[in-house]
DNA sequence: GCTTGCTCCTCTAGCGACTAGAGGATGTAG
DNA sequence: CTACATCCTCTAGTCGCTAGAGGAGCAAGC
């Protein structure tokens, strides 16, 4: 990894857009880069990682504001146990809820695919499994 | 459930909110239901269904373009299922790589969480795991 | 030096899929 | 007959980007 990156450097190595990145910057998940005399931003490699791990989390699904308080966590390593633990715990939560409901919807898929194809639509899982009032009613998020 | 609903009744009947629903209305999603005297909706149980055949899709992870079009084969039965079956597909694929990757998340912060009371967040991976590069770099969408 | 073409800058506007609120009409219970 | 819930339409806001306009700067070839 480079020592210091422009933003489209920054993007190939991330896999962050540029207009994303400075986004990400115009809401203060990335701190504001040096410029060059010519007003270009130049990222290091503490900002690359940083870039990296927003977009993993992102790939994920936490949100902006989950992100923002493991990025506060990282910032600020000596913070004492307890805060970190909670904020841990409270992702874990999120974590293994977002497992069980997506395990859910796996079953789920994998009845609608065995459609086999005879006779069109009429056989076919897939909506009539989506359509099923059998399935539970109760909020998921 | 009744033959005939208000549309207060049909979100606590679906579980789709009533602005929900005359969104979905408004894009297309919905055929405008009959109205009474007063003007208000009134959904018939075939309604119903749909709703509940978008609210399940949509927690499936469906996008509203996909779900139409499956709507669009529902309402034409005797097409082929080999597009709804593709679709169904493309979602067991995402879906399974999610519950990949929570559940290699769910293990770091479960190492966080173990590692409380010894000298802080220093020791934990999360950040680490999630900044890592051995971590693919391609298109997830 | 000069021109070509890429990258970068800022800014505003748009997207999907809702969600919230204003302001007003109607339906129902005491 | 008066509350109050429910409905109506409409506009505007949310989140997390993404696209485009319009312009400046840099590197390389001639």
């Amino acid at each position: 990894m480079k020592k210091h990156a422009a933003i489209g450097e920054a993007a190939r190595i991330t896999g962050v857009k540029a207009p994303t990145i400075r986004y990400y910057e115009q809401i203060g998940l990335l701190p504001p880069p040096p410029r060059t005399d010519a007003n270009r931003r130049h990222y290091s490699t503490n900002d690359l990682r940083r870039l990296s791990f927003i977009r993993h989390a992102r790939e994920l699904g936490f949100e902006v504001e989950a992100i923002r308080t493991l990025l506060t966590l990282q910032d600020a390593p000596d913070q004492p146990c307890k805060e970190a633990d909670a904020i841990a715990r409270a992702r874990l939560a999120e974590v293994e809820h977002r497992i069980a409901r997506l395990t859910a919807l796996k079953v789920e898929l994998s009845h609608m695919i065995a459609c086999d194809g005879h006779g069109g639509i009429r056989q076919c899982r897939v909506i009539e499994s989506l359509a099923d009032e059998s399935h539970d009613h109760g909020r998921l998020d």
